[in-house]
DNA sequence: TATGACTAGTTATACGTATGACTAATCTTG
DNA sequence: CAAGATTAGTCATACGTATAACTAGTCATA
């Protein structure tokens, strides 16, 4: 049974010293063994199969160039485009990016120690609570793994780069706004995350902004089409009862959640965008396929990926840099048009 | 500058040896340190913040209880359910998941050997090609990472976990013959990756195997909205000049085309289902958002998680295991029904 | 009380790598 | 040609952990 080849198996078939071995392969040390003795050893490490042992190469330097990136999910695209801008930056450092999805239920509460995901030099956490981080990272902030948050509340002790909400949500507004729509309804997700909560402040604050008196009324779903379609049906056979009471544009908290929202409106006979404009937040894959396709706002998350990197990249050099902020970028489709009252 | 604690700082708090701190901590010796002692020992270590080195344990031990998830993208939401599947099998087994996406472009031709992903036991490869991993997983595959391959050719010299798509696509096609369709269209992907190809050899035969005769044209799209959309739109033209060629039913290769699909059949003027039924595959979110909901294969991708981390970790265990599959199973929802010939 | 068994630890060592310190040989230069 | 500088290597060591092998003390049994 042979056992995998080390640098000693390559420095004895070259006939040099295991030192030769690891200065030759690391190249770090330009003109410290001749072109000859070098090949040499090259060729007997390729003939050998050699591959070093990461183990222990971590090991001898402390650190393993290796960037975890948290998130809550896979299921949500969102996070691959974070991945995507983070591996990007990471790669020309010199640096690996693996991804840690939290797991759902069965957590990490193996033995008391066995975090399997902690042989690396920084983590990136998207979209998480940092108490749910606390045993990956380390109580004691001071020595933990360096962290930077990124779509996250930025009152925590790690950096954060948000994206800029309140921005994406003004156009956002001010678009509806400007096709005529004073009464709002805002379908928000039922769950108590920061990213939502941020989201139901810049909408508030938006709508307030607005010159003349609108009006803005929330209730709250799951972040499911399911979900949203029947709470949406709910909430419309009961403004119908009531007459003028209903909104004529209706934003929702997420893409998904607006998939729901179409359901529940052609459940009650509405057309959209004539009765019911109805928006989106996030522009995933879904925002183009539906009928009409979906006015959203789309989340720079690889940009979001390529910042948060850079920031952790920066404190393991130096010090801690400040926290950053995006822009979300409005994309008008047809899901949203001037209500009745104005074109009539 | 304080450094972070050692498990000998732990032994020198609890004035004990660095040995009796890695017997406690460990847990894996019962009985063998008084239980005073062991409460003296996790004080120290609670103290001290003591996290162990996993470098150095994993160089010790000669293995990392980790396992890498390698997957083409994070943009398909279809991966993340099969890490869920992994992640619940490993978890049972004291073994981690860690997800590595396949970097695009930018592929991981860094330093000569610092794959950072490399401080694994074992590889589990979903969709992708033998090829692609050589350098993953070792030239020589007797002596390199345990590999298991899933959704992908069991050509390969790797164990394999495959759906059985032919069950899957022989159910499709079945539902719609039954509806009274003869005349098929198969909207394929343009690339040429294994999943489709098996794909499109288990439609053919599915439509062969039918009794009386039924008739199937294919032609390629991206995979993407738009490329399907416009491939369908020219295809859906230049049959309505012709008169009758047009299909009944239209088999898309995945749930993304049939939505460009759905656009191009509305550009046409044509109804869904009652001109032209469609199906697609995957059955991901968008295929319950789009209207008519989309009929569809689920794949068993939490399932096919879950039995090929089994497959994997029986090899670290013991000897290699057969090749599994797993049954697609058909979703019917309302984007097929009879055509007009047949309810007329 | 002598002997073996058990208890509760300690000592010593190896995992595979990278690198600072050392050395021997060759080269350069006044 | 002597002496410093350069070249091309080797030697020794440390990173932090887990565990096999050992030891000293205690207990039970005959």
């Amino acid at each position: 049974m042979p056992r995998r080849p080390t640098s000693r198996d390559v420095a004895v078939a070259a006939g040099v010293s295991q030192s030769t071995v690891s200065i030759v392969l690391t190249g770090k040390w330009p003109g410290r063994v001749s072109p000859h003795t070098a090949q040499t050893v090259r060729e007997a490490a390729t003939r050998l199969g050699y591959r070093p042992n990461l183990a222990a190469r971590n090991l001898r330097l402390g650190q393993t160039r290796t960037v975890l990136l948290v998130v809550p999910t896979l299921a949500n695209p969102f996070f691959g485009a974070v991945y995507t801008g983070a591996a990007r930056v990471a790669a020309e450092h010199g640096f690996g990016v693996v991804v840690y999805p939290w797991p759902d239920g069965h957590g990490p509460a193996r033995s008391p120690f066995s975090a399997p995901h902690e042989a690396i030099d920084g983590v990136l956490a998207s979209s998480m609570a940092t108490e749910v981080l606390a045993d990956l990272v380390g109580q004691d902030t001071d020595m933990g793994v360096p962290l930077v948050m990124l779509d996250s509340d930025p009152a925590g002790a790690a950096p954060t780069v948000n994206v800029d909400v309140a921005d994406g949500m003004r156009a956002l507004v001010g678009h509806l706004a400007g096709l005529g729509h004073r009464r709002f309804w805002h379908l928000a997700a039922d769950i108590d995350a920061w990213t939502f909560r941020v989201r139901g402040r810049a909408l508030a604050d938006a709508v307030t902004a607005l010159p003349d008196g609108a009006t803005l009324v929330r209730r709250t779903a799951p972040i499911t089409v399911e979900g949203a379609r029947a709470a949406t049906r709910v909430w419309l056979r009961e403004a119908g009862r009531v007459g003028s009471d209903r909104a004529t544009a209706l934003l929702c908290d997420d893409d998904v959640m607006a998939a729901g929202a179409y359901k529940a409106a052609r459940d009650t006979g509405l057309d959209i965008p004539g009765d019911l404009s109805i928006t989106g937040f996030d522009d995933i894959l879904l925002a183009e396929a539906v009928e009409p396709e979906l006015t959203t706002v789309r989340l720079p998350a690889q940009g979001l990926g390529e910042r948060a990197m850079s920031a952790l990249l920066e404190i393991l050099d130096k010090g801690r840099p400040r926290g950053l902020s995006l822009a979300g970028e409005l994309v008008v489709r047809a899901s949203t048009a001037p209500p009745r009252a104005v074109r009539d």
